[in-house]
DNA sequence: TCTGGGGTCCTAATACTG
DNA sequence: TCTGCAGTATTAGGACCC
């Protein structure tokens, strides 16, 4: 689901583009949550609808319909509501995506294994290994297409090239509903006509830069000296864009891999300021991770916190611990003692976040209690907690000081009462 | 305009270690 | 034992992605 939308370059000729060795595909879905929740909404098809929700949340995706005012993703709710106040805004359905997704893969399956899922909505499928079964890259691309719309009711556009981000940016080209191919020997002028901002990997700040340094075209970036690229951008960003702009991208597709770190936080409805309250979200977060963690059949070593104030300035505090962990209490106490760290006086905070870093899985790190520790004891409540949740349902069992509370201050998850 | 929640990666400063 | 150095690890912040 690209976020930034380019104009498809003029093609000179009106032959079918030469797909010989594109063997990376880059398959995105169309407007993926708003068709997504469409499906169960056919009243709405062709009029315009808004996926999000909250008075501080942002667009998480919108019919094109609703794009044509404006709207756009990761747009605050109330700007997109003013630019369209005609929209229909649903809340989304994230069990319903998950399920569409994993039935998208499968299909992808169907093609090759070589598969790297970026999101829920897109990914990258290296088809050097199917051509011989199924045909050219760009027919393995059409089918996709045809399977997609044919079994889940959505659309997806296709990006056909030989390296990974040149598909990513010709599938963004080619949305929505569409497939594009960039020929081997066209690589070079197809990014280089391109604006700089087109490039994976620069967002609003590094376009500034780029534009600082009048650099507004990719062709630009190509014919500027790499020390001056390091100079104005730093050495891995002055490299990586210097390779881009000249159709270089060494990357493969990569299958799935393990994460690096597992965290939640939330943004509450209302700023808080009570360090005591500000406690009990981040026990509810440990809570969170700590469960995920176990679900993933992960420990982490670094337990890292999140703040965000009122206006907006975000801090981040980070505790390595001696031993990996996945129990919820150590995670919370670590979080907690870095949070009162801070010393902060009646702040008035807007977010918070746990997160674990440094993650292992737990037959690489098998945890050991410390001589004399009591620590088996939460180890366990926590697998009864994880089976006791399996059974009735995620948050069936919490710890008491987040029950019998009054008016929760956080978005969408005013159960605590 | 007023900014979610899930992540990854990079950079710079500082701390640690041999 | 102390000092200086170099390499590595950690921490914090920021940019970026969907």
């Amino acid at each position: 689901m690209s976020r930034r939308q380019f104009s498809l370059p003029e093609r000179s000729s009106s032959e079918p583009p030469d797909d010989t060795g594109c063997t990376v595909l880059h398959v995105d879905m169309d407007a993926f949550y708003a068709s997504a929740t469409l499906l169960s909404h056919p009243e709405l098809v062709g009029t315009p609808v808004i996926i999000g929700g909250g008075n501080r949340g942002v667009v998480l995706s919108a019919t094109y319909e609703a794009r044509r005012f404006g709207v756009a993703s990761a747009m605050p709710m109330t700007r997109a509501r003013r630019l369209c106040p005609q929209a229909t805004v649903l809340a989304p359905d994230h069990r319903l995506y998950a399920a569409i997704s994993a039935a998208v893969m499968e299909t992808f399956r169907a093609v090759t294994p070589e598969i790297e899922p970026l999101s829920l909505d897109e990914a990258f499928l290296d088809v050097s290994g199917a051509v011989r079964r199924l045909g050219s890259p760009a027919t393995i691309g059409a089918r996709i297409r045809d399977t997609v719309h044919d079994e889940q009711g959505i659309t997806c556009s296709v990006g056909v090239a030989s390296t990974k981000f040149v598909a990513k940016i010709a599938s963004g080209l080619a949305k929505p509903d569409g497939m594009v191919v960039v020929p081997r020997d066209e690589v070079i002028p197809f990014v280089q006509q391109l604006p700089v901002g087109a490039l994976w990997g620069v967002g609003e700040k590094t376009e500034e830069q780029l534009l600082r340094l009048g650099l507004r075209t990719v062709a630009d970036i190509a014919h500027t000296p790499l020390p001056t690229l390091v100079r104005g951008l730093g050495d891995a960003t002055g490299h990586h864009l210097h390779e881009l702009a000249w159709g270089r991208d060494p990357r493969s597709v990569q299958r799935e891999s393990r994460e690096k770190s597992i965290g939640a936080d939330e943004t509450f409805e209302y700023d808080i300021d009570d360090p005591r309250e500000i406690h009990r979200h981040l026990l509810k977060l440990s809570d969170k991770v700590a469960a995920r963690l176990r679900a993933a059949r992960m420990t982490g070593r670094t337990v890292s916190i999140k703040v965000r104030f009122s206006d907006f300035t975000t801090i981040t505090r980070a505790r390595t611990l001696r031993e990996p962990t996945d129990t919820s209490r150590e995670i919370y106490e670590t979080a907690t003692s870095l949070f009162d760290a801070l010393g902060l006086q009646r702040a008035r905070i807007r977010l918070v976040g746990v997160r674990l870093e440094k993650l292992v899985g737990v037959e690489a790190a098998p945890i050991q209690g410390m001589l004399g520790e009591a620590d088996h004891g939460w180890r366990d409540a926590d697998r009864a907690v994880d089976r006791a949740s399996a059974r009735f349902g995620a948050g069936s069992v919490r710890p008491a000081s987040l029950i019998g509370r009054g008016r929760s201050s956080t978005r969408g998850d005013r159960d605590l009462s």
